[in-house]
DNA sequence: GCCAACGTTGGC
DNA sequence: GCCAACGTTGGC
C-alpha cells in the first residue's frame, strides 16, 4: 500500500496544532461529513502523512505536519447525547461516523496562508485553494512536498 | 459579522 | 427522485 497525503481542518480555538504538539496525539472526533468520513474510513492508512491546517482564523493556513497513527474505527462521540457531535442515527452496532488516530509531527515556524498557498505555482490543483468545504482532503505527493518545503521541514 | 458555497433534509 | 428550505463552513 503506497503512502498517502491528506490536509485536515481544525479551527485553532477549537484544537490547535499547539494543543496536537502537547498532546503528542488525538483522536480526530466529530467528522460530520460524508466525503470526509470516507476518506477517513476508506483510505486512511497508518503512517500517511497530514498538512494540518487552521480554519476561520486570520489568516487561514497550513501550520504543520502530522501523521496517520491510528486507521479508522467508530466515532464514539457520536453515542454521546451529550457530546456536541453527538448523533442520534449512528449507533454502536451500525456506527456512521469514524475517525482516526493523528501524532504530531513537526510546527512551521510560520503559519502558511492559504493566500500563499494560491499563488504557488505548483499548487493551483490543490483542493484547498479550490473547494473550500472538505475539512479532510487528499493531498498529492507533489503538493505535499511543496508545502512541506514552504514550511521549512 | 456577512454571505457565498454547498451539503443535508424532508415534503411532495 | 426532485428540489426548496435550511443549516453549516469558512474566507473575507
Amino acid at each position: 500500500m503506497t503512502k498517502r497525503y491528506w490536509l485536515m481542518k481544525s479551527e485553532p480555538e477549537a484544537y490547535s496544532i499547539d494543543d496536537l504538539k502537547v498532546d503528542g496525539s488525538t483522536c480526530w472526533d466529530g467528522v460530520r461529513n460524508y466525503q470526509a468520513r470516507n476518506f477517513m474510513r476508506d483510505d486512511m492508512r497508518i503512517g500517511d502523512e497530514v498538512l494540518y491546517y487552521h480554519s476561520n482564523c486570520k489568516p487561514p493556513g497550513v501550520v504543520g505536519l502530522a501523521r496517520i497513527i491510528r486507521a479508522s474505527y467508530p466515532d464514539h462521540t457520536a453515542f454521546d447525547p451529550k457530546d456536541k457531535h453527538y448523533d442520534p442515527r449512528s449507533d454502536p452496532g451500525n456506527p456512521r461516523w469514524f475517525m482516526v488516530d493523528i501524532a504530531f509531527v513537526a510546527r512551521f515556524g510560520e503559519i502558511i496562508p492559504l493566500e500563499t498557498l494560491k499563488k504557488e505555482e505548483g499548487l493551483s490543483e490543490m483542493v484547498v485553494t479550490r473547494r473550500s468545504r472538505l475539512s479532510v482532503q487528499p493531498v498529492t505527493l507533489g503538493e505535499f512536498g511543496i508545502v512541506k518545503r514552504m514550511g521549512g521541514v
